[in-house]
DNA sequence: TTGTGTGAAAGTTTTCACAGCT
DNA sequence: AGCTGTGAAAACTTTCACACAA
């Protein structure tokens, strides 16, 4: 399923995650300036030697004894990653938290711009709101493949409810739609090629939580009983 | 610095960030029937042998056979996983991602209560929102301290402007937060013994325009010249 | 017969440590 | 002297495969 093209990716997933973290390091500094694989570490929390190898896997050099050239590093990277283009984004789901993603993340200077919305809910559609740096305009969910074609986007936001979600993503999916940032809170299934990223807040939190009950056993009244 | 008790934590990281998966999906079953891993692997995308091997590594064990008892495996999970009790939740930045966190997280259902938000805006001090069951009133930072200690809150919810971060993390942790899901599109550093999780919208929006990328290079006008 | 429990193999990711440019 | 580039080791995670209990 994965050889349609000759060269398989040989960039590790774990790389793929921590770019992002690298580009916004780098974004901080000056372009002309040099940083050290250390000093990028520092920055993102990253151990250095995972840095260059990252980096180096990428086939991102820098020189020894010097470090990298921060603006050429940046400008290499996001090619690597696309963030040098404006990605057109969908967002399905207006409530709060999709309103929220949209905002927060649809800005031309994190490099994604939101050109459609969807709602199910009637009070929502035709609104229209300041999202990122522009705005958009609530649409009902059946002029989804028009919009899709029309704008071309590929990567979409689900911030409906649970019980949507399923049916959300396979007709986003219909619609051309080959990625997906989903913040209902349940798993869905998607077809081979299209990429699905799951952000589940509670979850988050639960993760947090249970550290919280080692870290503090006795905190609570109940008592530890381990045998 | 981990070596406060004796027996430290067998239980590796992925397995915990697994936990809450099983919880939804058990919750959604008949308590009363049984599962296999089998089918608790088909509902939450992981393959079934790690399912059994979470849940042994727990020493959550279920009948050969049979499966385990839907209910009674979601009640020593919750046990473990602290999903019994409800947190109490502090909330950092009461803008657009804040509230629609408080909102969306923060229901007794999931196992938090939102117990306090705080902003610097003047605007938003005083006011009252509904988040998940309950409501909250946003105060004043300066309030912190005494409210952190009155709720007894452990866990908080950054969702401020990136360059406030860091401060209200440190004022956060200074106030006995120990666990912080940080929202703010920065990185930021906290002392041993305090969990964070960063959740940033942007970053996961670029790992899927990056498999993007790859999935379809030539999909943008720009041509692709690798050498 | 069905489905758990788990050693052992395979795969992935992180970290170390040091040779080699500049 | 300083910092990259990278093999090799260590740590962690996933997957397999099969004995074994119900």
């Amino acid at each position: 399923m994965t050889d349609s093209v000759p060269t398989a990716p040989p960039v590790p997933a774990a790389t793929i995650n921590r770019l992002p973290l690298y580009q916004r390091a780098l974004a901080a500094l000056d372009p002309r300036g040099t940083v050290s694989s250390a000093e990028l570490a520092e920055a993102t929390g990253v151990n250095p030697a995972q840095v260059r190898k990252d980096l180096s896997v990428l086939g991102l050099h820098g020189t020894r004894g010097v470090g990298y050239v921060a603006g050429d590093l940046l400008a290499q990277l996001s090619e690597h990653t696309g963030a040098d283009e404006i990605h057109p984004l969908i967002v399905a789901g207006m409530g709060n938290l999709g309103l929220a993603v949209a905002n927060h993340a649809g800005r031309r200077s994190q490099g994604f711009t939101v050109v459609a919305a969807f709602d199910v809910d009637p009070k929502l559609i035709g609104r229209t709101f300041r999202v990122g740096d522009g705005t958009v305009t609530v649409s009902h969910p059946n002029e989804l493949p028009a919009i899709a074609r029309r704008t071309g986007a590929v990567l979409a936001v689900v911030a409906t409810p649970p019980a949507a979600a399923q049916q959300v993503c396979d007709d986003l999916i219909a619609a051309g739609i080959t990625g997906i940032l989903n913040f209902s809170a349940t798993p869905v299934r998607v077809p081979t090629g299209v990429h699905i990223r799951d952000v589940d807040l509670a979850q988050e939190l639960q993760i947090l939580a249970y550290h919280e009950r080692r870290a503090h056993p006795g905190a609570d009244r109940e008592e530890v009983n381990i045998r």
